[in-house]
DNA sequence: GCAGCCAAGTTGGCTGGCCAACTTGGCACA
DNA sequence: TGTGCCAAGTTGGCCAGCCAACTTGGCTGC
């Protein structure tokens, strides 16, 4: 909440389209109710239209409102959609909902890369990885194993975390590691001895398959994760429109 | 394919961000490579800045280049991300993939909708709906269970089809019935008795589920769908980044 | 009553311009 | 050699304006 508030106070369009939300959130415009012109909007915000713009560009992407020409936009529904911090820190998510994260570090290995890591990380033949498997908790309760693989550079940090630290990324941000986009692949997987172990369930029961390879601003990547859920405790949601989609299915590759 | 050209002859940005996807997915900038500056692109293509960022930011959405204040653009990957059509529909995302989709209509019934089905598709009490179970497969195979509930107006239209049809999104389109914008929700489910016999696998074993409610460009919703996949043969791909995210996690609802 | 036309309203798209914030590489200097 | 500063290059953001494409509601005429 202070980040959003934070990220909104850069800019002007960002602030004028977390008011919007703010609105259509709390209903000012009715479910399916139509949204003043942009014309209008610019006076009432006294901002030029092209920003207004900009900004219904933002909820028209998190789904909260359509758009086409000729007629004004009408409020798609009163979506919550998270921040994209919420949605990659395990963390952030758990607390935005009022549970009480937790995680243990089980294991914590430097090794070298074999191909497929090389390739996910874009690192050169020779290079070592450090990888990471934990269980992560909601109040207590196990729900997901994380198993990450970090390159050399930011291994080395996470590495020097103590054992029972809950957030990862904050203390990387603190060090300069910034996670800035994620390319992300859901499926279902068979549970393996240890998830069955961590989680408590039998083995070969089905879990809910995360695959997450996250970069910095400058396109390196920063981590691959696999991330296994326990049936049951989440669910993954996406809008998507012809005017801007990033959603896609594929037919399983092997792996 | 056809419909990708279709959509970027419309506007001039589309032709620009269409021309310079080609020149990233076939590596002409390298990797890792670095873009030409805005100012040289808009000069390149004799258009303004402005039209450039407009295509770019489509390209960022998708996840193919990083874009920060201060240094040029940065190739992501080489990503793929199919079309919102092919998403939308089975048929398209099948044959995109060179596989032939097949599918038998298992039942169409009307019946009043009960509260869960007026939420979804915003209907007044006393409604009725048109409720379809399909068998879906590739090149044979079954690999999908939907069940998809239809308002009034659209359900007629589909009672009419065929029931061997392959595509039913095609004839609707021919009807007026616009598919624009779409909210889905991925977990895993256990397989019912219906599942296990259509899809010849035994009865709990794990599916993974995908609910989607797709509204046309009014808002107005045309569809409320569940489908069920076999593990193993799909997985559902999403890039997400600071700049604009429509992905998030959930704790799981009930049902 | 009904069909068709028309004008007003609205969003999509594009231009040109301006300044701020930020990155990067090279240069000056210790 | 190494450190710090600085200027050029680049993207983010905002503005004002213009026209085209499209929707909608009302009016006209049959």
């Amino acid at each position: 909440m202070a980040l959003d508030q934070d990220r909104a106070a850069g800019s002007l369009y960002r602030k004028v389209a977390a008011d919007l939300r703010e609105a259509i959130t709390s209903g000012s415009y009715g479910d399916a109710g139509r949204l003043p012109a942009e014309g209008a909007l610019a006076e009432q915000y006294s901002v030029s239209r092209g920003t207004v713009r900009q900004a219904l560009a933002v909820l028209r992407a998190d789904g909260l409102v359509t758009s086409r020409r000729g007629t004004r936009r009408v409020v798609l529904g009163t979506a919550r959609v998270q921040s994209f911090s919420e949605l990659l820190s395990f963390t952030h998510w758990a607390r935005s909902m009022g549970e009480e994260p937790g995680g243990r570090l089980e294991s914590l290995v430097r090794r070298p890369a074999d191909a497929a890591e090389r390739e996910q990380l874009r690192l050169e033949p020779g290079s070592e990885v450090y990888v990471t498997l934990r269980l992560r908790t909601l109040s207590g309760t196990p729900v997901m194993v994380e198993r990450t693989v970090y390159p050399p550079l930011v291994g080395e940090l996470v590495a020097q975390l103590p054992p029972d630290v809950v957030s990862h990324t904050e203390p990387l941000r603190e060090h300069g590691i910034l996670f800035t986009d994620a390319d992300h692949t859901i499926d279902v997987v068979a549970a393996n001895a240890d998830d069955a172990r961590l989680l408590t369930c039998r083995r070969g029961s089905p879990l809910l398959r995360e695959k997450r390879r996250t970069t910095d601003p400058t396109g390196t990547p920063v981590e691959w994760s696999q991330d296994r859920y326990l049936p049951g405790t989440v669910a993954f949601s996406i809008h998507n429109s012809l005017a801007s989609s990033a959603l896609s299915r594929h037919a399983r590759e092997s792996d």
